[in-house]
RNA sequence: GGCCCCGUCGUCUAGCCAGGUCCAGGACACCAGGUUUUCAUCCUGGUAACACGGGUUCGAAUCCCGUCGGGGUCACCA
């Protein structure tokens, strides 16, 4: 077993999005595969036919390609990221932007979706019954409930045991009649320990170990038992998964024993919770948008949709009103009811609420760089031990970092919580000093094409002006959906910049020469500049000071509000350009108008 | 409740396995200054932790035991 290559797994169930913590435990399997030049392989386990669904596996699977966790075996994806200037981590597909291609069948260990392997599974369930180490139990669900309720009367934790009077033949006598029953597996009866290279040796009584179910009523394996039977056969050497499955590990070493297989290495990581110490549940994200609109004091769809209009979204807006007032009633009054995905981020747009980012798509849709979130969720329960040349730890690195140290001694034993508040510090930086604003640009154009079509649209229609707008929220930005707020003064129309009182007070009323007269000269200069770019712009006010004796301030600030009509903009000159002449102009005029027509 | 795991600044952590160089280092956040045409960036400085109690030892954040605290798990879900 110690010289087989390394092949490490990542099986998610297809019941949602790719969470948080999922993507952490996909980054750590990829990377030890990695760093042992082994195999990464992805399989789905769908054999909850209730809540499983082609949807999710699908969405999944765009989430680990977006991610930069590429696959070795597993489900075939070519499509690759929809957003064309995605980062790609690990084995990256390049600069080129070719479409990632992942998975694949190479070893012939496939298919890799559980519910197609059954005949798989069922003939090793033939082969435990067979030697007697599994049998027929045909207690139903209620039955059981009515035990595990009797247990629990006794102060007991309930057990599974073969009963006394078990009978082999009859049991087989009666599965071949036709009655339902689920197969378990007879438990060897001695303590069971298991060797975690995170935890150390972890010892379980046999008095804690039940026979427990390896196939269901409906005939499909149990977790316990398609995961074992997988591995095995796909020839998984290293489980590397959270420490919930630690008190499964038991069965499934009892399990392999009785099948005659290898017990992989396993390596429990610790797990990850808000930083409330709650567990990072989609749930949060449906709480709140409840408190928000409850707070908002909204009880008809109509009233959400008024508080979208002003922005513009027509999707969300679309969302909002396919949703009934009486579904919406219900929502607020029901603390267990749940929206959907889409509604929840319809809520939340129209009331400009940040819903907490529990799934990846959610930290993608806010904007967060794929690299800096591999980055960070692998500082969540691992770290390198090293130090940058001036002596600070070294906790900022990329994929193929990770792809070289990664290993599980160095995995911690505490769980941790999530600190958005750091995550968004790592993606400030890497936007402001890790790309060039070429690359800013291409991120944040693919980002909108994905998420905010009005912006999309705003930058396929002058690709000059889009490079300023880059160039000039970069220095702004933390996340890429906030980038827009950089810049959003030159997407409203000329006549209909609102200036803000306390802005106009303090800028163009006071002073002397007053903050209007500045403005009235600035806007003469301007006239004349040429060409219209932000370092023309940026000379002509200059000197425009320097000639008034006046200090840079004196003449950007009534600018500023004039434009945009606030004293918050990125630097003037880029500021101007994006508004362009016309409207700069247009906006001067309008400024000076209205702000002398209501002298305070 | 049974079983299992864990316990260093508010948060992520380094140090622990091979006890002294640790009155505990870094990062994020926070506070105070500074640079700057606003904002952001950037620079400088600061506050802040070995859960508690016993051992072992010349010496313990590091080893042992106990207490307390937190988490996981107890399904025909994965």
């Amino acid at each position: 077993m110690h010289d087989r290559p390394v092949i490490t797994r990542f099986a998610p169930s297809p019941t949602g999005h790719l969470h948080i913590g999922g993507a952490r435990t996909a980054l750590f399997c990829w990377a030890f595969a990695r760093r042992h030049a082994g195999r990464f392989l992805l399989r789905i386990e769908d054999t909850d036919q209730a809540r499983s669904s082609e949807d999710a596996a699908r969405g999944i699977l765009e989430d680990l390609a977006w991610l930069g966790i590429g696959w070795d075996d597993g489900p075939l994806w070519v499509d690759g990221p929809s957003d064309p200037n995605v980062c790609s981590g690990g084995q990256a597909v390049g600069s080129s932007r070719r479409p990632a291609q992942y998975g694949g069948d190479a070893r012939g260990v496939g298919p890799y979706y559980q519910s197609q392997r059954r005949d798989i599974y069922e003939r090793e369930f033939v082969r435990l019954l067979e030697a007697g180490l599994a049998y027929p139990a045909f207690e139903t669900p209620e039955e059981l409930g009515a035990m595990r309720k009797a247990a629990e009367a006794e102060k007991k934790t309930f057990i599974y045991r073969q009963r006394g009077d078990y009978d082999h033949a009859a049991a087989l006598a009666r599965v071949r009649r036709g009655e339902a029953h689920v197969l378990r597996l007879k438990m060897p009866g001695q303590a069971i320990t298991v060797h975690d290279r995170v935890l150390g040796d972890v010892t379980f009584p046999a008095e804690e170990l039940d026979d427990f179910v390896i196939r269901k009523a409906d005939g499909f394996p149990t977790y316990h038992f398609a995961v074992v039977v997988d591995d095995e056969l796909m020839g998984v050497t290293h489980v590397l998964r959270g420490q919930e499955h630690l008190n499964n590990t038991p069965r499934h070493i009892a399990l392999q024993r009785a099948l005659g297989f290898r017990t992989p290495f396993y390596a429990h990581m610790p797990l990850i919770f808000n930083l409330d110490a709650t567990k990072m549940s989609k749930r949060d994200k449906d709480k709140a948008a409840k408190k928000a609109v409850r707070d908002a004091g909204i009880e008809s769809v109509a009233g959400l949709v008024e508080r979208l209009h002003s922005t513009g979204r027509q999707r969300e807006r679309a969302v909002l009103q396919s949703l009934s007032d009486a579904d919406l009633q219900v929502w607020l009054k029901d603390k267990q009811r749940q929206l959907g995905r889409e509604q929840v981020g319809a809520v939340a747009a129209a009331l400009g609420l940040k819903l907490p980012e529990i799934d990846v798509e959610d930290f993608r849709a806010a904007g967060y760089l794929p690299e800096v979130l591999c980055n960070f969720i692998a500082l969540l329960g691992w770290n390198p031990g090293e130090r940058n040349a001036d002596g600070t730890d070294l906790e900022r690195f990329d994929q193929a970092f990770l792809a070289s140290r990664f290993d599980t001694d160095r995995i911690g034993k505490t769980n941790s919580k999530f600190d958005r508040e750091k995550l968004l510090a790592f993606n400030a930086d890497t936007i402001q000093h890790g790309l060039t604003d070429e690359r800013f640009a291409g991120l944040w154009l693919g980002w909108a094409e994905r998420f905010d079509e009005q912006l999309a649209t705003w930058a396929r229609a002058d690709a000059a002006r889009w490079q300023v707008a880059s160039r000039a929220a970069r220095p702004r930005t933390k996340t890429l959906s906030d980038a827009r707020e950089a810049i959003g003064f030159a997407l409203v129309p000329d006549d209909a910049v609102v200036f803000d009182d306390k802005a106009v007070g303090k800028v163009l009323h006071k002073g002397e020469p007053s903050g209007l007269v500045v403005l009235e000269g600035a806007g003469k200069v301007l006239a004349s500049v040429d060409p219209w770019a932000p370092e023309a712009i940026d000379a002509a006010l200059h000197a425009f000071a320097t000639d008034r004796g006046l200090g840079m301030g004196k003449v950007a600030q009534p600018l500023r509000v004039a434009v945009t009509g606030g004293s918050v903009s990125p630097g003037l000159g880029e500021t101007l350009a994006l508004i362009g002449r016309e409207g700069t102009l247009r906006r001067v005029e309008r400024c000076l108008m209205e702000c002398r027509g209501s002298v305070i």
